[in-house]
DNA sequence: CGTTTCAATATGTATATACATAATCGCCAC
DNA sequence: GTGGCGATTATGTATATACATATTGAAACG
C-alpha cells in the first residue's frame, strides 16, 4: 500500500489523457457500473475510444492492476477484481460486508438525524472553511442481536444535496454515499478510547471498556463530503491491512 | 492508498529492468544509504548506469514519486522525501521518528531478551511452519521521561542470523532490521485493548486503561522475518493514514 | 476420439523520438 | 546592485515500433 499518494479526479480540464483514462475506468468500477468479473475493453479498443497510443492505455491499465482494482490475463483481457476483504476494511469500511463475512445477519438502526447549519465543531470535523448545511446522523450496526459498531456521521450538504431527502432509517449513509459521490481521497484516524456512559449504553458494554475508534474524512475533488466515526468494542474488532514498501 | 498490492523483491533473476531499478532505489532509501533530501541520480545518469532508455528509468522514478518515496522537481532533479509522519506511522513505524516529530527526546530501553527454539506460539505469530531459533525482545520507547510505547518482538533467526549477535540494549530492533533485511511485505493488525497489570506497570498507566495495539508481521521474499507488537496508551496516540481509491 | 502442435491474440516490456513545461542560472541593461 | 529575460536543463507526457510471453482455440495427426 502506498499511503500518502494524492491525486485529484477533476472533470476534464488540464489533466493528462493517462489520468483521464484512469479515473474513467476507476469510476466505472467503484460505482458498480462494471461489476467484479466484468471484462473491460481490450487495450486496442480503448486505444480507439480515446484516440491515443496503446502505450498510454497500457500504462493506465497496468496501474489499475497494480492497485488491485483489475486483473489482467494474457490473451483473455482485463477483468474487474472481486473486492479484497482486507482492503475493504480500511478502504471502504462497509460494515455490512464485515458483518456478513462473519456469517452473522446484519442490521442497521438509526438513532438520530438532525439537519442544521454547520457550527464551528462541524466545520472542524469536515474541514470546511465556509458555513453551510450539514446532516448529522447517528446509528448502530448490529451483528445478529449484538451491537457491532456505533456510527456518528456528518454529511456536508453543500457537496451532497440529495442526502437531505434521505431518512437513513434502515440503511447506513456509507453504502448510500458510495456510488453517488466518487471519493477521491480519504483520511483515517485510528485510536483507542474508553467508552463513556453514552457509548457504553449504545454498544451494551461497560463504561470505561476499551473501544477502537476509526474516524474517516472523505473528499471528492477537493470538496469535503463526510466525516464519520466508527466506534467498536475492543473485543469485537481488529483492523487488518497489508502493505508493500511502495507498491512498486 | 492501495493496500493489497503484492510484490516480491527477488534478487536478480527473472525480474524486469524496471523492477530492478525500482527495488534498487527503494532499498537505498529504506536502508538510509540515501537519506531524506539526498538527490538521486538524474534520469540520464541512471539511463547510463542501467544501460536502458530514459523511458524505463522515468517509469520507475514516476512510480517511486507516486508512492511518496521521492519528490521530483523539474530542472532540479529527484530527491528522497522527508519521511511523511503519517505514512511512516503505518509503513515503517519508526517510533523514534514519531517521538522526535513531537519535539521530545527519544530513548529506548531493553527490558528483556531471550533466545530459544521456537515454540508453537512463536511459530503462529511469525507464520512459520518449521521449528528453528527465534529471538524474543521486549523494550520500552520513551518520549522524554514518559513511556511512549511498549514493544514486544520476535525475530526469526533463520531469516536474520546476525540478530543473534546483537544485544539491542539501547537501539530498537526495528531500525536495525531495516537496511539489513529489505522487507517485501507487511501485515498490520490494529485493535484496542485494556491494559493488564504488566502492561500498565511498564507504561505507567492504570490497569484496565485503553491501549492501542499495533501488530506487524514482516516478510522478506516469502520468509517471515519478524513479528512485533506495539502497545500505546490510548491518550498518547492516533494513527493517521491517507488513502486514494487506487493510487492512480 | 484424444492428443499434440501451431497460429492467433492480448498483454508485458523496452526502445527511440518528440515536444511541452517548469525551474534555474547567468547575462545584460538599467 | 538588481531586476528582468532568455537559454539551459530535467522532468512530464505521448507516439510509433518492436519483440517477448502466456494462453487460447482450432487444426492436424496418430
Amino acid at each position: 500500500m502506498s499511503l500518502v499518494v494524492t491525486e485529484d479526479i477533476e472533470s476534464g480540464e488540464n489533466i493528462s489523457l493517462h489520468q483521464r483514462i484512469l479515473s474513467d475506468i476507476r469510476e466505472k468500477i467503484l460505482s458498480g457500473a462494471w461489476p467484479p468479473g466484468h471484462r473491460i475493453p481490450f487495450e486496442h479498443e480503448l486505444t480507439a475510444e480515446y484516440d491515443c497510443s496503446r502505450m498510454t492505455v497500457n500504462k493506465a491499465l497496468s496501474q489499475l492492476a497494480k492497485a488491485g482494482l483489475i486483473e489482467r490475463r494474457r490473451r483473455s483481457g482485463s477483468f474487474v477484481r472481486q473486492p479484497q476483504s482486507q482492503a475493504a476494511v480500511l478502504e471502504l469500511h462497509d460494515i455490512r460486508i464485515e458483518v456478513e463475512a462473519l456469517g452473522l445477519p446484519y442490521r442497521y438502526e438509526r438513532l438520530e438525524r438532525v439537519q442544521r447549519r454547520s457550527n464551528a465543531g462541524d466545520r472542524a470535523l469536515l474541514g470546511l472553511s465556509a458555513a453551510g448545511s450539514v446532516l448529522g446522523l447517528e446509528g448502530l450496526h448490529f451483528a445478529g442481536e449484538r451491537p457491532f459498531a456505533l456510527e456518528q456521521r456528518l454529511i456536508n450538504l453543500s457537496a451532497v444535496a440529495e442526502a437531505a431527502d434521505e431518512a437513513f432509517l434502515e440503511i447506513a449513509a456509507g453504502p448510500w454515499l458510495i456510488g453517488r459521490v466518487p471519493w477521491s481521497e480519504a483520511e483515517h484516524r485510528i485510536r483507542a478510547m474508553a467508552a463513556d456512559d453514552t457509548i457504553a449504553d449504545s454498544l451494551d458494554i461497560d463504561t470505561g471498556a476499551p473501544c477502537l475508534v476509526v474516524e474517516r474524512r472523505t473528499w471528492s475533488a477537493e470538496h469535503p463530503v463526510t466525516h464519520v466515526r466508527f466506534i467498536y468494542p475492543a473485543e469485537s474488532h481488529t483492523l487488518v491491512a497489508r502493505f508493500t514498501p511502495s507498491q512498486g
